[in-house]
DNA sequence: CAGTTTCGAGACGATCATTCTCGAAACTCA
DNA sequence: TGAGTTTCGAGAATGATCGTCTCGAAACTG
């Protein structure tokens, strides 16, 4: 069927934009579908024709509305010790601006409601900006900036994981001078 | 008033038996008020009265139904290397259960739906832990077994936190090896 | 026993996700 | 141009669920 009125990018643009301001003003739980199709002056039908779920559009909103930085490589100064403690930062700062916080309460909300939720964002988000830290440091295990034997994914994990717990339990906001603990520590060690 | 009808310990415990079997066979989506009451035999005004709302009811039967391991010390053999290891391992074994990752997601859906939820979460469970694991490093730094500039608190949030990043996303689940890499990574740097 | 409080059961009203229907608009192709 | 197709905005209809409320029975105090 190659006849009929196309998709119209406007409804689409509305209904992302208006999904994520609602959700920053209140949050996953004060979302609708109702307000959503409210704000974006659009009906209800309209979003339930190209996105499944309430999770669906919420993951869509999210992703294309400020959560996600762009997807680029991390700096390559040729200092490993620089370039994660870069990156690191930005991401700090990104989560903990009430934008990032409020993006990624409701990210974690909407995956936890809805299964197929959680495997978009981790195809989409999570696994991409995942490889690139991990693309950064084997190069600096190639350089013989880590030791050859250097667990990458571990400290990928690590370096993702800590920030995510500090984010997620709400109670002490990690800041710049954390990162840069973080990276120290993963670089340098405790012992 | 001293008079009356005391609350039902049994009905308590059997509300929260069957919140938590709820919330392993279905998730915290599918978990409902009325199957709550449904399955504990009780009226859902009984639930009402003792529990202000579904996320209280869900973190309250997490708690007492086998997510919190027993609130115990660290082991402390001196070696602060095998404590730390044994530690997460036995962590890790209880979070990649198919009822420990349950009742994980469970809680961090609870968390994110509901703040009030979040606090009482983080009050209850992750503070005290957490607050363990620093002692047990606070006096290996003290035994100099750890750097005297050692920051603990990241060391910390760390070994949580990448747990934690591998469980949520679903995606690999941790292993005991990668306990130890993570122990390793921590004390020891990669660089 | 009289008074108080909880109990199980379930009715009730409100909210919301999701589906369905309608007439209008936009588009393709002959 | 016009027949056929598909989307559009609007909103009614359905069903699930939350949280409140009421009822008569049960448990407890003094």
């Amino acid at each position: 069927m190659t006849g009929g009125r196309r998709r119209s990018e406007t409804s689409r643009l509305a209904i992302l934009d208006a999904a994520r301001d609602l959700l920053l003003e209140g949050g996953y739980e004060q979302l609708t579908i109702d307000a959503i199709a409210g704000r974006a002056g659009v009906g209800k039908q309209t979003i339930y024709r190209w996105w499944g779920s309430k999770g669906a559009v919420v993951a869509d909103a999210a992703l294309e509305g400020g959560l996600a930085q762009p997807l680029t490589p991390l700096p390559d100064t040729g200092d490993i010790e620089t370039d994660l403690r870069r990156w690191l930062r930005a991401w700090t700062e990104h989560l903990t601006t009430a934008q990032g916080t409020g993006l990624i309460l409701a990210l974690t909300a909407a995956t936890a409601d809805d299964h197929t939720v959680a495997d978009v964002l981790f195809e989409r988000f999570t696994q991409p900006h995942e490889q690139l830290l991990r693309d950064r440091l084997e190069r600096a295990r190639g350089a013989g900036q880590l030791a050859s034997d250097a667990p990458v994914p571990t400290i990928a994990s690590v370096l993702i994981g800590s920030l995510l717990y500090r984010v997620l339990t709400r109670q002490a906001p990690p800041t710049v001078d954390d990162a840069d603990l973080v990276v120290r520590l993963v670089l340098g060690g405790a012992g």
